[in-house]
DNA sequence: GGAATATAGTTCTAATACGAACTATATTCC
DNA sequence: GGAATATAGTTCGTATTAGAACTATATTCC
């Protein structure tokens, strides 16, 4: 039954995604952040700044919840939305001073919390997983491209 | 660098899961489910019902999500509360025949959308990611769990 | 038996997730 | 240069997420 041995393959990876997000979150919202946020003053930590569309391939956020995520991470005086001089449609995302300290103080900190979760896994068995990982989304997305040649096809 | 190899998991981890969810959820949005409404179908289908906390653990929606999802599943006819004869608090969720009939429909059509993404892999390397990933868990779950003893020593 | 505690489900709030429609600016192509 | 098309970001609606407070019933322990 490769089917069923998919399905636990599955099951597995949807688990241990919420999993990771329950540990991570858990410390993140300690902070103060939701793990959205997180994800988004990480990815502009020292930085200078970067598009909406940029952020959205780095965070796995979607372009309809960056509006509202850089909204309010605006409203705290953690970053500023800049014209961006190349593109008068695009927006430059760049933390404030005050951001990029929090950056710099939060990071290390939500590095030393997953310590030990780090302590389970040896450099070779995390390649390995990498690399499991990276042939299923490479899957993923050759079926996703698939998909979308079948609704308009050429 | 150990912690950039297992944000780099982690990230690839997240991909994936993303990937997944969004190649399943096309399919399933076009039977008219959500992917949650469609977890609780598909573990609903030929039982004779179960508890919302059984519901929970076998799928990955909360309770507190568990009453809404619950609840739009019954307006649509395809599922009952019963109450539980062993235990005053809880309420047996159970497909009606028309429910049933909708997963007997539905469930295998599912199958069959992912069938592409089985392609890509053999029973061996299934039963690696499954282990891989196992493991994962576990470190999740175990650091979890010092977690909690952390916050409420014995 | 009754108080203290635990558990099942519901409700509530703030923040996402996703898709679709919309505005404004870029790019292409004739 | 201007029309057709593509892209960046915002807005909107519905469903889901986590966590916490709440109600009602079970269990434990004296």
């Amino acid at each position: 039954m490769r089917e069923k041995r998919f399905l636990m393959v599955v099951r597995e990876l949807m688990e241990c995604a919420r999993g990771f997000e329950r540990y991570s979150g858990a410390h993140v919202r300690e902070l103060g952040l939701t793990p959205a946020q997180f994800d988004i003053i990480a990815t502009l930590g020292n930085t200078q700044g970067m598009t909406c569309k940029e952020l959205g391939e780095k965070t796995l956020i979607t372009k309809g919840t960056m509006t509202g995520v850089l909204d309010r991470l605006e409203g705290k005086g953690l970053l500023n939305r800049h014209p961006c001089a190349e593109d008068g449609r695009s927006w430059i995302a760049k933390l404030t001073p005050a951001g990029q300290a929090f950056f710099e103080q939060i990071f290390p900190a939500h590095m030393k919390s997953l310590r030990p979760l780090l302590k389970h896994f040896d450099d070779r068995q995390l390649d390995v997983m990498r690399d499991q990982l990276y042939q299923l989304r490479l899957a993923f997305e050759a079926c996703q491209a698939d998909a979308a040649d079948a609704r308009s096809p050429t």
